[in-house]
RNA sequence: CCCCUCGUAGUUCAAUGGAUAGAACUGGAGUCUUCUAAGCUCUCAAUGUAGGUUCGAUUCCUACCGAGGGGACCA
C-alpha cells in the first residue's frame, strides 16, 4: 500500500515534470494508477501518456520515456519500462515484496481506513415471520454480511439492522390459515402450510377475504384476545426459528426493527406532511410524477399504512436508534422501483435524512425454468436449500481431516451458497441451478476453503519441525507474492463500490495461483529457501482467511 | 405505453475506457510410493444488431431486437 502511494504520487509529479497541464494533473493523479490484468505487464501501470498525449497530438511512447526519465529510482520498485501503445509498467522490488509477505502474516492484513470512524448500518435479511426464509433473504444475508464486513475492514463502525413484517396482509393470511387449520402452537412448518392456506382463498373465495381483511385491521389495533395469542405465538416461533438460520450463516444483528413499530411513526410523517402527501381515491399518496417516477399509496383508503409509510418510520426510527452517517439498506431489485418513491417522500420531508440513506438492491434467484413462484410451488426455500447442501458436503466431508465432519458440511453447505451469490456482480438475476449449487469443486466456496485449509496444515507442519518462516529479501517475485500484494487492494475497491463480487474474484484467483504453486513445489523441502516459502504460504493462509471471512464463509482448517 | 436491471464460449459468471476478452462447469487427453486429488496440467469454444463519441469501446451515448423486474391501496 505504502508503495502504491508513493507510486501514484511520484507518477503524478514527474508527469507534471514531463509537461502535464494542470487540468489534467487533478483529474489523473490518484487514479493514474491500475494493475494490469496480466502480471507480465507489471505490478502497477498508468496509461498516463496515453491520456495526455492525445491531447497534444505528441506521440505517447516519447511521453511515457520523458516521464519514466523524470521519474528516477522509486524505493520497491525494480523496474520501469514503457510498453505497448505507451503506457509505464512498474515491476516490484523482492525487497518490497518480502515486505507484504511479513505484513501479510499479521492479523490486521488487508485493512484500510477508508472509513474511519464513519457509523454505518447496514439492514439486509428482512424475512417476514409467519412466512418461509426464502432464497432471496439469502441473498440479502449473503451479501449484506459480506457488505458490513467490508466497511468494519475499512475502519467504519457497522450495526447491523433486520427489520421484519411482522404485520400486514401476510400475516392476516396466515393467521388466518391457522384458524382454519385449527392450529394453535403453530410450529415453522405449519405456518407455511397457514399461509398457503390462508393466500390461496384470498384469492379464490371472497368471503375467505373479507375475513382476511377484517383480520389485518384486526392486527394493527390488537382489539382481539384471541387473534393476539395465535399472532404473539407464532410471532414467537418464527423469530426463533430464524435466529438458528443467522447463527448457521454466521450472522449477528445488533438491531431489530418491525413493522408493528414503524407503521405509527410512519402514519404520524405522511399525515404531518400534507404538501407532500395528497389524498386520492380515498388514498394518501405521494405522486412521484413531479420527480420523474409514479405515485404510490402511503396510506390505504381503509386507513392502514403501507409499506412505503412504514419505510418512512423505518428510517426515523433507526436514525433515533443510532445516529449513523450513512443507512444502507440491502433488499431484493423488485423493490428498488418503490424504494426510489419513497427516497423522494423522504427528500422533501426530512432531507438531511434522505442524504444519508443508500438503497443496494440485488438480483432474484431463478430457476432455469423461469421464475420462482411460490403460487405453483415452485419455490425453494433457503433452508430446504442448505439442508440438501448440508446432505451433499456430509456425503464428501467421509474421507476428510476433520474431527467433525457435521460441522465441516455445514462450513462448507455455507461456503457454497454463499460463494454462488457473492462471485457474480449483486445487481444481477441468479439462475439457481442445483446441481451446479450441490457441486464442491471448481469455481467455488469449498475451494477456497480447500486452499485455506492446505495452506493451514503446511503452516502447523513447519511449526512442528520449528520453521517459522525466516525470509529472503532477494527472493525472486512469482506469481503467488506478487498476487497476494494486491490484496488490500482489492479488499479496499470491493468496500468502495459496496461490491463484494469483486473480491471473490481476486480471492479465486489468489487461490488458483497457492494451488497451483502448492502442486509444483515441495515447500518443506528441507532446502535453505523452506523458511521463505512457509513465510509465503503463511501469508497465503492469512489472505484467504481474512478474504473469506470478509465475504462471511467459514474458513475450516481442516477439511 | 413509461421506468429500472441486463444481453460475453454449449452453460453459469468475470473484465476500475486500455495491452493477446479471463475463469469455472460440460466434452476430450493426462496426473496421487513425495507437505490434503474438494487439487494440478493440456485441449475445443464467446462480446445480440446498426450507428456515434474516443488515440483506443465488452465498458460511454442513440436506435432496434431479446430477457427479467416494476408501474394506487401487497411487500
Amino acid at each position: 500500500m505504502k508503495v502504491a502511494q508513493e507510486l501514484a504520487e511520484r507518477v503524478g509529479r514527474a508527469a507534471w515534470n514531463a509537461g502535464i497541464s494542470a487540468d489534467l494533473y487533478k483529474t489523473t493523479v490518484g487514479y493514474a494508477l491500475e494493475h494490469p490484468f496480466d502480471l507480465k505487464n507489471g505490478d502497477y501501470a498508468t496509461a498516463i501518456a496515453l491520456q495526455y498525449a492525445s491531447r497534444e497530438g505528441s506521440n505517447p511512447r516519447d511521453f511515457a520515456k520523458r516521464i519514466v526519465e523524470a521519474l528516477g529510482d522509486i524505493p520497491g520498485i525494480a523496474k520501469i519500462e514503457v510498453a505497448g501503445a505507451g503506457f509505464i509498467n512498474f515491476y516490484l522490488a523482492p525487497s518490497a515484496l518480502t515486505d507484504t509477505i511479513a505484513t501479510a502474516r499479521g492479523e490486521a492484513w488487508g485493512r484500510n481506513d477508508a472509513n474511519k470512524g464513519k457509523k454505518i448500518m447496514v439492514e439486509y435479511t428482512d424475512p417476514n415471520p409467519f412466512k418461509e426464509f426464502h432464497i432471496g433473504h439469502l441473498m440479502s444475508n449473503a451479501i449484506g454480511e459480506s457488505i458490513a464486513r467490508l466497511l468494519e475492514f475499512s475502519g467504519a463502525q457497522v450495526k447491523r439492522a433486520n427489520y421484519q413484517g411482522d404485520v400486514g396482509p401476510h400475516v392476516a393470511k396466515a393467521i388466518w390459515g391457522l384458524k382454519k387449520l385449527g392450529i394453535n402452537a403453530p410450529d415453522p412448518a405449519a405456518l407455511g402450510k397457514a399461509y398457503s392456506t390462508g393466500a390461496a382463498a384470498y384469492e379464490n373465495d371472497d368471503g375467505a377475504r373479507a375475513e382476511i381483511e377484517a383480520l389485518n385491521a384486526k392486527l394493527y389495533d390488537r382489539s382481539d384476545a384471541d387473534i393476539n395469542a395465535l399472532y404473539d405465538a407464532g410471532k414467537k416461533t418464527s423469530l426463533a426459528h430464524f435466529e438458528n438460520i443467522y447463527r448457521t450463516l454466521g450472522t449477528k444483528f445488533d438491531y431489530y426493527f418491525f413493522e408493528s413499530e414503524t407503521a405509527p411513526t410512519g402514519i404520524k410523517i405522511v399525515r404531518e406532511h400534507s404538501d407532500v402527501f395528497v389524498k386520492s381515491e380515498g388514498a394518501i399518496v405521494y405522486q412521484g410524477e413531479k420527480q420523474g417516477l409514479h405515485t404510490r399509496v402511503f396510506i390505504t383508503s381503509k386507513g392502514l399504512p403501507t409499506y412505503e409509510a412504514k419505510e418512512l418510520g423505518l428510517a426515523q426510527m433507526k436514525a433515533e436508534k443510532w445516529p449513523f452517517d450513512s443507512s444502507i439498506s440491502v433488499t431484493a431489485h423488485e423493490q428498488s422501483g418503490y424504494f426510489e418513491v419513497v427516497l423522494a417522500a423522504m427528500r422533501e420531508v426530512a432531507p438531511e435524512l434522505a442524504s444519508k440513506l443508500r438503497h443496494i438492491s440485488h438480483g432474484m434467484m431463478r430457476l432455469p425454468s423461469g421464475k420462482m413462484s411460490s403460487r405453483t410451488g415452485d419455490v425453494i426455500t433457503g433452508e430446504s436449500l442448505l439442508a440438501e447442501l448440508v446432505e451433499s458436503a456430509k456425503e464428501r466431508a467421509t474421507d476428510s481431516r476433520a474431527e467433525d465432519t457435521n460441522a465441516l458440511a455445514e462450513d462448507v453447505a455455507v461456503a457454497a451458497i454463499k460463494y454462488q451469490i457473492l462471485k457474480q456482480a449483486s445487481g444481477r438475476d441468479i439462475v439457481f441451478d442445483r446441481e451446479r449449487a450441490l457441486s464442491l469443486e471448481g469455481d467455488s466456496g469449498p475451494y477456497l476453503q480447500y486452499a485455506h485449509a492446505r495452506a493451514h496444515a503446511v503452516v502447523e507442519k513447519a511449526r512442528e519441525q520449528n520453521i517459522t518462516g525466516n525470509m529472503d529479501t532477494d527472493a525472486e517475485p512469482i506469481e503467488l507474492s506478487r498476487l497476494l500484494h494486491r490484496f488490500p487492494e482489492a479488499v479496499e475497491y470491493a468496500a468502495r463500490e459496496l461490491e463484494p463480487h469483486l473480491l471473490t474474484n481476486y480471492l479465486l484467483e489468489f487461490a488458483s495461483a497457492f494451488n497451483r504453486w502448492y502442486a509444483n513445489e515441495q515447500i518443506l523441502d528441507g532446502s535453505a529457501g523452506a523458511p521463505h516459502k512457509v513465510a509465503l504460504t503463511d501469508a497465503a493462509r492469512r489472505t484467504l482467511k481474512n478474504g473469506l471471512w470478509l465475504l462471511g464463509i467459514p474458513a475450516p482448517e481442516k477439511m
